[in-house]
RNA sequence: GCGGAAGUGGCGGAACUGGUAGACGCGCUGGACUUAGGAUCCAGUGGAGCAAUCCGUGGGGGUUCGAGUCCCCCCUUUCGCACCA
């Protein structure tokens, strides 16, 4: 209580600064964007958040920061900077919370968002608030559902039955994505399987320009790869056995190993495979049914978890059109309907997973390639995977050739018969964007008796979410709006009869996957996005976000954009032209949670140490793209570089030193700070920038020398990106009218920042031995001349030099 | 299993195309100013040694005048994906 507060001793009280210069901010619509005639447009972007009732945590400021330093150094190098930030405040996360406390998502969501936009505030961020939007408001998930029909009428979006992965828990679908490994990501409940009638995206046919413009963008590479791995290319062959029993039907298998179809005993179908039934003869099928029964009952968990071996004979036979044998079709779940075709030929001897079942079920396995010193004769003891070196056995005519080889001439000869040709597979599904629940935008469809489903006209959205009590998701698999009758009664559009609105809602991931589109056209009432504008500030410049969204939205609004784009609404097909993954804010070592009781909320340490000092020290703690551990201890360490700073401004500032002359080596340094600060931000590098700024301050202060104006006032200028309240405070204070963010970025001069004096590395056989203080440009003669000069060094050159190694202006090395 | 990233002081982390390893910060030690300081400032701080010097970037090899950095083989951590045919 008697402590003193620290802003007497130095003069600087961050709360007073802060709340002043964001008054003058807004006053002065310094964050606004001059959306309609900006000439040097440039699009920060920032992954927006969902608005969660606990507030914003640092992990959110953490992100949001490191893209403010960015924009706010786009703008200090003359662009026009538009930073953006809404909510994603759509989806089963508010919903559960709602549920959770017993309170609308349409009361707690609004109320989030304004304790979420204060706590923003205080940050710092400039951002552009008047283009600020909600996924939840209806102006927003109007042009959400046009984005709906627009893929509808293209033949992109198509309704079909299938299997979905069910929460019983949250009582809802899951995206494949969203189940891991087997469990709800949300509440870790095992997956169910259940049938429902669904939306789905053709993202599948966008997969290999999903994947092949991959090549051309400026990402992080961690996320590119973790798209590529999620599109999953892969290539290989269709294959074709007929089938033997029924009547001429034939059935296709994807393979990437055709090489190995003479070792291919038996096929093996999916139970949900279409053909099951009509394959399996009178014998075998209480066994097949009673297997089907099974599998269809077992939850997807165990299902995929389990690699055990189960499987029943259908009866039936098929031809290996390489070796014109039949052999039996099997039906087991370790082959997955989603994938391929649903069937596989099993080549044991060659599959891991094959050779497991046939082990199991005691079918035939034969050995079709050999490595180096085996022969066609050499048993399996189990399967011979590896593909490098092998050679082709038991194969006829193939016998001898190298597998690579073999692929493409079996393939080549299965494609002459008809009996096959070179398939490209991809493991992305299509996009299931249909959801059971209340909490999203209705999808806007209309079914009728008589015309089917039909697209509510674009003239009547949007289709508005209505106010319902209950919207608790019940066991059903329908939608809570599915109860409420007077919304969903409505006339068909086309002729006019009774007809049923879609009650399911779609994705979160639709809501986000063009609200980028959408920022700058906000307040336009008439289009989703305007052309010109669109055109202006399209696509993003730079999109920082979690890499927890690598591949989910990222894709989805890649696929979003190239849709649009074909349909002629935006000129490019790419939405952002940089990318760049951020790293994740961890505390004593684990990831922040409420869980685990070790979130951090930014606010107290706002209000202890101010928003400058918080933003720096978060960008401090470790390289902006990998993250750090939370630890408050070191904040002390950028506070007291700004309160130095202060100090230089004030000393630089006071009476009679205005005239102070800079110094020579210092103005080296700042010039040398100035190059390494401008280097280091466009490459996220915001820790070394830190860094570099400080090294500077404790040369610039150098037992206790008193600092001249011009030394000091770049300084300002370089860390306002980091700390832009304290920035612009010292800015007024040295005489400038303007917001500093306006003042361009300080000039480099090389001439000053070089030294004309070097201290070059003298090395004796390799070690490093002591440095001799010479001229930058010092030859090499010099060098080993000044060298020899020095006792410490020279004593450990022993004999003549063999070798001198020099490079000029830093090193020389003398072999003796 | 497949794919990615990473192992550096007591701690967080620096180190551009191979060229003084440990910048910067925390912590610690000593000092200055002080009634006092958990404030501020100055200096020091990888390990061993009185010193000259030696040893040091997960481990082991290699290339090189010179390796944290390049190559080969291991070990560990971590994050994605996972019966994907």
């Amino acid at each position: 209580m008697n402590a003193i507060p620290h802003e007497e001793t130095t003069g600087y009280d961050p709360t007073a600064i802060e709340e002043k210069w964001r008054r003058i901010w807004s006053e002065h619509r310094t964050n606004i964007a001059d959306i309609a005639g900006a000439a040097d447009p440039f699009y920060a972007l920032m992954m927006f958040p969902y608005p969660s009732a606990e507030g914003l945590h640092v992990g959110n400021l953490f992100a949001f920061v490191g893209n403010d330093i960015y924009g706010r150094f786009q703008r200090l190098q003359g662009h026009n900077v538009f930073e953006p930030l809404g909510y994603d405040a759509f989806g089963i996360h508010s919903e559960n919370y709602a549920l959770k406390v017993g309170q609308h998502p349409m009361e707690l969501i609004p109320q989030n968002i304004v304790n979420f936009r204060r706590q923003l505030e205080r940050a710092g961020l400039m951002v552009d608030w008047t283009k600020s939007l909600a996924t939840t408001d209806p102006d927003y998930y109007k042009w959400t559902q046009w984005v709906f029909l627009q893929l509808l009428k293209h033949g992109l979006a198509y309704k079909k039955q299938a299997a979905v992965n069910w929460c019983p828990s949250c009582k809802t679908v899951l995206a494949n994505e969203q189940v891991i490994g087997g469990a709800c990501e949300r509440c870790d409940t095992p997956v169910e399987q259940r049938f429902l009638s669904q939306w789905f995206f053709r993202i599948s046919d966008y997969a290999e320009r999903l994947l092949t413009n991959l090549d051309r963008l400026d990402w992080s590479e961690t996320t590119k790869t973790a798209q590529r791995n999620w599109i999953g290319r892969s290539e290989g062959a269709q294959i074709i056995f007929p089938a033997t029993t029924g009547g001429g039907d034939v059935i296709p298998v994807f393979t990437t190993r055709p090489d190995t179809i003479f070792g291919g005993t038996y096929l093996v179908l999916a139970p949900e495979h279409p053909m099951v039934a009509e394959l399996t003869s009178s014998v075998y099928k209480s066994a097949v049914d009673r297997y089907l029964a099974l599998s269809a009952k077992q939850d997807v968990v165990t299902r995929k978890s389990s690699t055990e071996k189960t499987g029943v004979f259908t009866g039936a036979h098929a031809t290996n059109p390489a070796t014109g044998e039949d052999i039996p079709i099997w039906i087991s779940d370790y082959v997955l309907m989603e994938y391929g075709t649903g069937a596989i030929m099993a080549v044991p001897g060659h599959d891991e997973r094959d050779f497991e079942f046939a082990s199991v079920f005691g079918l035939p396995i034969v050995r079709v390639v050999c490595a180096e010193g085996e022969d066609a004769t050499t048993p399996l003891s189990g399967a011979f995977t590896e593909s490098g070196n092998g050679v082709l056995v038991n194969s006829g005519r193939f016998d001898g050739m190298r597998v690579e080889e073999a692929k493409s001439a079996i393939v080549e000869m299965l494609t002459a018969k008809s009996s096959g040709s070179p398939i490209v597979n991809y493991r992305l599904h299509d996009w299931c964007i249909s959801r059971q629940r209340y909490w999203g935008p209705p999808i806007p469809i209309i079914y009728c008796d008589e015309c089917g489903a039909v697209p509510v006209p674009e003239d009547d959205l949007p289709v508005v979410l209505p106010y319902v009590e209950d919207f608790k998701p019940d066991d059903s698999g329908m939608s809570p709006l599915a109860r409420h009758e007077s919304w969903y009664r409505v006339a068909c559009p086309k002729c006019n009869r009774m007809a049923r609105r879609e009650t399911d809602v779609s994705d979160t991931f639709l809501d986000s996957a063009w609200y980028f589109l959408r920022y700058p056209s906000v307040g336009i009432d008439e289009v989703p996005f305007d052309p010109g504008i669109t055109q202006r500030w399209l696509p993003v410049n730079s999109y920082i976000g979690g890499n927890e969204h690598a591949v989910l939205h990222l894709l989805y609004s890649r696929f979003v954009t190239m849709v649009l784009h074909d349909m002629g609404f935006l000129g490019f097909d790419e939405p952002y032209r940089r990318f760049r993954a951020h790293g994740l804010i961890v505390r004593n070592g684990s990831k922040m949670s409420k869980s685990r009781g070790n979130v951090v909320v930014p606010d107290e340490y706002i209000d202890k140490w101010g928003a400058d000092a918080f933003r720096m020290y978060l960008m401090f703690l470790g390289p902006f793209e990998e993250g750090g551990d939370f630890r408050d201890a070191s904040i002390s360490g950028v506070k007291r570089f700004l309160d130095r700073l202060w100090a230089s401004v004030g000393a630089a500032t006071d009476q009679g030193s205005v005239d102070r002359a800079p110094d020579r080596d210092v103005m080296r340094k700042l010039h040398q700070t100035i190059r390494k600060v401008g280097d280091d931000i466009p490459r996220l590098s915001y820790n070394t920038a830190v860094a570099a700024m400080m090294e500077y301050m404790n040369v610039l202060r150098r037992g206790e020398r008193v600092p001249a104006r011009d030394e000091v006032e770049p300084v300002v200028q370089l860390v306002s990106p980091f700390a832009p309240h304290i920035a612009e405070e010292l800015w007024e204070k040295l005489g400038h009218s303007g917001s500093v963010f306006d003042s361009g970025w300080p000039a480099f001069d090389s001439d000053r920042a070089t030294d004309e004096t070097i201290s070059l590395v003298v090395q004796v056989n390799g070690k490093t031995r002591g440095t001799v203080s010479v001229a930058r440009d010092i030859g090499q003669d010099d060098a080993v001349a000044a060298a020899m000069q020095e006792p410490s060094i020279a004593k450990f050159v022993t004999g003549p030099p063999r070798k001198i190694i020099f490079v000029p202006g830093r090193l020389l090395n003398i072999v003796a």
